[in-house]
DNA sequence: CTTGCATTTTTTTTT
DNA sequence: AAAATGCAAG
């Protein structure tokens, strides 16, 4: 037999061995246990950075080579889809491509998605559906709240949103949750009523949200024994990732898979044939890395496992391939902190490595300007952009360190966060895609009945859904009858006039069987086209219009990109993808960028180097998290899977004030750092630095202590802190920057720190990106910085808006400046 | 119906 | 600081 090994795994075996060999080849006795376990069910608990994946993908290589299952009797479920392509790629290069055709590799989601479109006709859906979004779902129940007026009892659109979210992942609907209900509360019975509502207008809408994914999959099988016996029979091995992250609607769809296949369920072809047996189950997870309890997942799915599986095996993977060991010390050490759990201790061979870098900015700029120093000397020291990592508690950090990576010419990309699907001019335009995908959903046809401008607001759309109510029909149906509603005939024009456009363009997509449908390119093209879409964006005076044209433009682009991967694909599978990008999803790895990234996307990635930023009090663990109980014990599970993310360089920081709301706040080091022995943290500025250096301490600060009074200045805050700390802080005290000495980079701090001079030049700031025009500087040039002071420039590289100077700054040190924006002058 | 301005609220994390 | 909302004028 002949196979094909990932050359760049350094375990794969020299050409001539038996496949045995090279599937077992640099694992250790307990991956290789896990790789040729046969039976109905194991758990494996993975520590982070313990080769889960290469164990999981060898498994199903291991399956397939052996042909003790084919292709298409596997379903893998992965956390992200990037995760599964990756499995996906990996399984190939061991068995060969055309052996893994079939196999099911995918989400939870995903998985859902395609077993409902096949199935959904069973229950009053059709294959058609839309997949509302958090935000669809957000918009409909506002509507629902206005129209039932249950604002006055207290109940909020998120309060509301989240209760049937939570509700949903413990597989409670309408009718289950009104039998234990209070009826003698006025809110109670409010809230009830929303949710009815809610569901029916899911129904009638043709709809499903995120959660009913799951959960409707889980009540399609167990009402439905006939279909479920078709996939418990298809699926021999399933294999689940993140376990520790499912939710209790999950665990139930895993139940339902695994359950033994009941003959007379199947149909009369099948009976007989073929294997009988519950699926063989194997679920990979580590209780510590759990980090999304407030999206219902359930740690005592992974804790309860031998429970549920009576006949299970466990297997532990506690060496780790990634991480240096004093990243390993730091990580133990501070997941020790949390009580009630099993212990387990990751331990390398591959030595201490540097130690972990420690700093403490005075603002959250000052921070943004170190990592973005660090990550300028890692890159000069060899280390490619796309192995460093920068990650943060909320997506609003990203701001200040997007305004320093810009003016320091960094490449990075930001992953998540405000996403390019969830711009509005992007969700108008999908929402033309979904109107033509499925005309009985309202939402996206209000969505763009009024986009481009066509004169039909609020009180028409309301004429509209009246007689649609009154005339048992849908929205779409009430516009194609406008004329009977005695509207002005401007209006009504406008409104047949869009009509006969969706339907046109519908006609293009149902089409009898055998015929090919439109390509999602063209109806979006056409779409575009005929509404005028973009040129109407082109038409106004908002300048921000030309840039969301351009998205719009950006978004045909990727339906052709989508076209050219799936030459088969359809306008359905199109949406589908859309709806199910993961933060994660988007990571190019060809991109030679710096990823920025939330703590949660960060799960299952890893890099040379790791930022983990704004470590602070109320930020990490953050302040929400307080009340909530378990909230502090999830909060370091997310320190802890932060800091396994990094193989050789970690650096954690902090700064004393930051800005939230547009005001600045005082911030305490998280008190998750105290967790990490001292001796493995080389402070370049600590807390104490940072706090009791009074001679040298910005001006800026200074000026802001009298601000805060006696109780909560600085001066109280900070002594409390290194008292409280017993001296673990006191650094190096010589400042990040070696370039000048202590006082040089006290001065730079100064001036960095200082309010900002109003000069004809810094109020050229505009907007969020300053714009120097056609500045031109060459090596030589004295030149003055916003924060750095003056310097001399001292070598030009890069062309036209890349133009990038290499500056020595007389105080601040070696600095790299994109020319066209970092705020500088000539002098 | 649309536009512009004033006011208020908002940030946890995500499929 | 930015986004969402509300209100009044055109």
């Amino acid at each position: 037999m002949t196979f094909v090994l990932d050359p760049r795994d350094p375990s794969t075996p020299p050409p001539g061995g038996s496949f045995q060999d090279a599937l077992l080849e640099g694992l250790n006795p307990q991956q290789r246990q896990a790789v040729l376990y046969r039976g109905p069910a194991l758990l494996i608990i993975a520590g982070a950075g313990s080769g889960k994946t290469s164990v999981l993908t060898r498994r199903i290589a291991g399956l397939l080579a052996t042909r003790e299952a084919w292709p298409s009797q596997i379903l893998a479920i992965t956390f992200t889809n990037k995760a599964a392509a990756e499995m996906r790629e990996r399984v190939q290069q061991l068995v060969g491509r055309q052996q893994a055709e079939g196999m099911w590799i995918s989400t939870f989601h995903s998985a859902c998605v395609r077993i409902l479109r096949r199935e959904a006709e069973n229950f009053g859906f059709t294959k058609s559906f839309t997949i509302y979004d958090s935000a669809d779902s957000k918009a409909l129940i506002k509507r629902i709240i206005k129209e039932l007026e249950a604002d006055t009892f207290g109940i909020t659109v998120s309060g509301a949103m989240n209760k049937i979210s939570k509700l949903k992942n413990e597989l409670s609907d309408v009718e289950s949750y009104a039998r234990g209900a209070n009826f003698n509360d006025p809110g109670e019975v409010m809230f009830l009523q929303i949710f009815r509502e809610y569901t029916k207008r899911l129904q009638s809408a043709n709809a499903f949200d995120f959660d009913d994914l799951i959960g409707q999959t889980v009540y399609l099988f167990r009402a439905f024994p006939h279909v479920a016996a078709l996939y418990q029979r298809r699926f021999r091995h399933i294999l689940v990732d993140e376990y520790q992250d499912t939710n209790h609607a999950q665990y139930a769809l895993i139940q339902e898979l695994t359950r033994p296949v009941n003959q007379g369920d199947l149909p009369l072809d099948l009976q007989g044939k073929g294997h009988l047996d519950p699926a063989s189950l194997t679920v990979v997870g580590d209780s510590d890395q759990s980090i999304y309890a407030f999206r219902g997942a359930d740690i005592r799915n992974i804790v309860e496992f031998e429970r549920d599986f009576p006949n299970s095996t466990t297997i532990l993977l506690e060496q780790n391939y990634r991480s240096t060991q004093n990243i390993l010390d730091a990580a133990n050490s501070v997941i020790s902190n949390n009580f009630d759990r099993k212990d387990k201790k990751l331990f390398t061979t591959i030595g201490s490595g540097e130690k972990i870098v420690g700093f403490t900015g005075y603002s959250g700029h000052d921070e943004a300007q170190f990592v973005a120093d660090e990550i300028t000397k890692l890159h000069d020291s060899g280390m490619a952009y796309k192995e460093i990592a920068v990650f943060y508690r909320t997506n609003a950090q990203t701001r200040a360190l997007e305004d320093i990576f810009i003016r320091s010419a960094l490449p990075y990309r930001v992953l998540g966060g405000t996403k390019f699907y969830e711009r509005a001019e992007i969700k108008d335009a999908m929402s033309y895609l979904i109107t033509v995908a499925n005309p009985l959903d309202p939402m996206a046809l209000r969505r763009i009945m009024n986009v481009p401008k066509r004169g039909i607001g609020p009180a028409t759309e309301a004429a509209l859904q009246n007689f649609a109510d009154n005339n048992q029909t849908t929205l779409r149906d009430a516009m194609r009858n406008a004329q009977a509603l005695g509207l002005g005939p401007k209006v009504t024009g406008a409104i047949t006039g869009l009509a006969l456009i969706l339907d046109d363009v519908q006609a293009t997509v149902d089409v009898p069987e055998g015929v090919a449908q439109a390509k999602p390119s063209d109806i979006l093209k056409t779409l575009l086209d005929r509404t005028g879409f973009i040129e109407a964006l082109r038409a106004t005076r908002d300048p921000q219009d030309e840039a969301r044209a351009e998205n719009v433009e950006e978004l045909l682009s990727v339906t052709k990109e989508f076209q050219k991967n799936n030459p088969d694909g359809t306008l359905l599978d199109f949406l589908t993808e859309v709806s199910l990008v993961a933060a994660a999803d988007d990571l190019d790895d060809t991109s030679g960028t710096v990823s920025l990234m939330t703590l949660h996307t960060a799960k299952g990635l890893e890099y040379e180097a790791v930022f983990l930023t704004g470590i602070e009090e109320d930020l990490l663990p953050h302040r929400m998290s307080a009340g909530e109980p378990g909230g502090p014990a999830e909060e370091r599970r997310l320190f802890y899977v932060g800091i396994t993310r990094a193989r050789q360089r970690l650096y954690l920081s902090l700064a004393m004030t930051r800005a939230q709301f547009g005001e600045v706040n005082v911030a305490m080091p998280s008190r998750y750092l105290q967790e990490i022995p001292p001796e493995l943290i080389d402070w370049k500025q600590s807390p104490g630095d940072a706090t009791s250096r009074n001679g040298t301490q910005p001006r800026a600060l200074n000026a802001r202590r009298g601000a805060f009074g006696a109780e909560g200045s600085l001066g109280t805050g900070a002594s409390g802190f290194n008292g409280g700390f017993g001296g673990g802080f006191t650094g190096s005290g010589s400042g990040y920057e070696n370039a000048g000495g202590p006082s040089a980079t006290a001065l730079a701090r100064a001036a960095r720190n200082a309010a900002k001079p109003k000069t004809e030049w810094a109020n050229k700031i505009t907007g969020t990106v300053r714009d120097n025009g056609d500045l031109t500087l060459a090596a030589g040039d004295r030149i003055r910085h916003v924060d750095f002071g003056d310097g001399r420039v001292s070598a030009v590289t890069g062309e036209g808006t890349k133009r990038v100077a290499e500056v020595h700054f007389d105080t601040a040190g070696r600095k790299r400046l994109l020319i066209k924006v970092a705020p500088i002058e000539k002098i």
